[in-house]
DNA sequence: TTTAGCTTTTATAAACTGTTGACAAATCTT
DNA sequence: AAGATTTGTCAACAGTTTATAAAAGCTAAA
């Protein structure tokens, strides 16, 4: 479900639209005027604004500037008025599409989709998969390719996966795995990491993904 | 100067647009042909793709979709057939929009700027935050990019976050971090700091953020 | 029992980091 | 302006931590 804020004071229309978006798993929530639209705004629950330019009280396009100062939502202009100022106009300030009045609604949900699509892939991009984790087959996968794990090797790294980005502290990899015994040293975890990284170099020799954490433990960046 | 790739067969209709588009640093190079822009594109030396969709060889909805398997460029859409369907197929296979022909050639300005902006703002987002302190990393970014700190340089700069606008003196560096001992001179801090600050220099020779009170210790200012 | 496959320890080399002293540069005081 | 104090940076050192290879110890299955 997509929360979707519009702003739009033709309350037949947002009603028409917000029913035919529903179908889409989009909720629309309208507001009537843009200060009260940018007001709900500033609660962040939306994915994504619907602005129509032909507003009381402020002009549409001294709005988009408005809520560029504090946010960075996408924003989709719907105008009655199919004018090529008011599209470069509202473009160059900040919206990110512009959508003349009458339009059909199946249009405005691909946009709609289109647009926050794109924002999704670019922070998502390369994370894709680089390590999958199977859990029923005990596997690992990096970038396609499985690794030959030993069980010890796999808790150690699975535990990784599960916390990138954070240290995992040596102790943490003992007392979680069964394959290592609790009363292990510590320099243990050292030797294992090291045989798991061997193990991806085998895969990518240029791969750098855990690194130490001096006086802790490891981390796995990606 | 932007580098965009146009698909497009009418050439007389590109080379007016490449014209026109150079008024605003933005290089229009042409292919004929899917199947040559498909090449083109391969080199990933474009930031943008227009492409036409009535083109011979292939469907121009086919062309966004193989596209799509190995880039994730944005790509703007031109048609001479302003078709719901056809909007809609183009946006939900990955095209980011779709304009209509005869289009004014400055509402194509604008949507590719807004595009390219939407593109860089993801990217740079985290930006915002001069610097970032992960504690269950153990990291420190400054303008997004991680700073390689050694534990106790990790102890002063975030001490040095958390007080910010504030003076802290060398014995609370000393007392407040583990990886520093008790007994330790002041002049270590100096020293710890001079490498915080050519850390932070590799990332912007000109940043200076970390001041020196005089007789007391640092602040650091942002 | 033997073997194969892991885990664990040991040993050692390499890398890293906190620390200090020295001295130049900057800043303050008089 | 001169002199005193403080800060910035370099280089070096010693102690620690990490990386890796090799050997030893375990365990379960054949």
């Amino acid at each position: 479900m997509i929360d979707v804020l519009m702003i739009e004071d033709d309350t037949e229309l947002a009603s028409v639209i917000a029913k035919f978006l529903k179908k889409y798993d989009i909720l629309v929530t309208n507001k009537e005027t843009p200060l009260e639209g940018i007001e709900e705004l500033k609660s962040g629950d939306y994915a994504l604004l619907i602005l129509d330019l032909t507003l009381p009280e402020l002009d549409g396009l001294e709005v988009v500037l408005k809520i560029r100062e504090f946010s960075s939502i996408p924003i989709i202009i719907s105008s009655a008025r199919d004018d090529i100022v008011d599209k470069v106009l509202g473009l160059e300030r900040g919206a990110d599409d512009y959508l003349p009045k009458p339009y059909n609604p199946r249009e405005l949900v691909a946009r709609i989709k289109s647009l926050l699509r794109r924002e999704q892939k670019s922070a998502k991009e390369d994370t894709k998969n680089l390590f999958e984790v199977d859990e029923d087959a005990l596997a690992i996968k990096f970038k396609g390719e499985v690794l030959n794990l030993t069980p010890a090797e796999y808790d150690i790294l699975r535990r990784l996966i599960k916390y990138k980005n954070r240290v995992v502290s040596r102790l943490d990899f003992i007392y979680e795995s069964d394959f290592i015994s609790d009363d292990a040293s510590e320099k243990n975890i050292d030797v294992m990491v090291s045989r798991i990284r061997s193990k991806i170099a085998e895969i990518d020799p240029d791969a750098n993904y855990i690194k130490s954490s001096r006086g802790v433990g490891y981390t796995l960046n990606f």
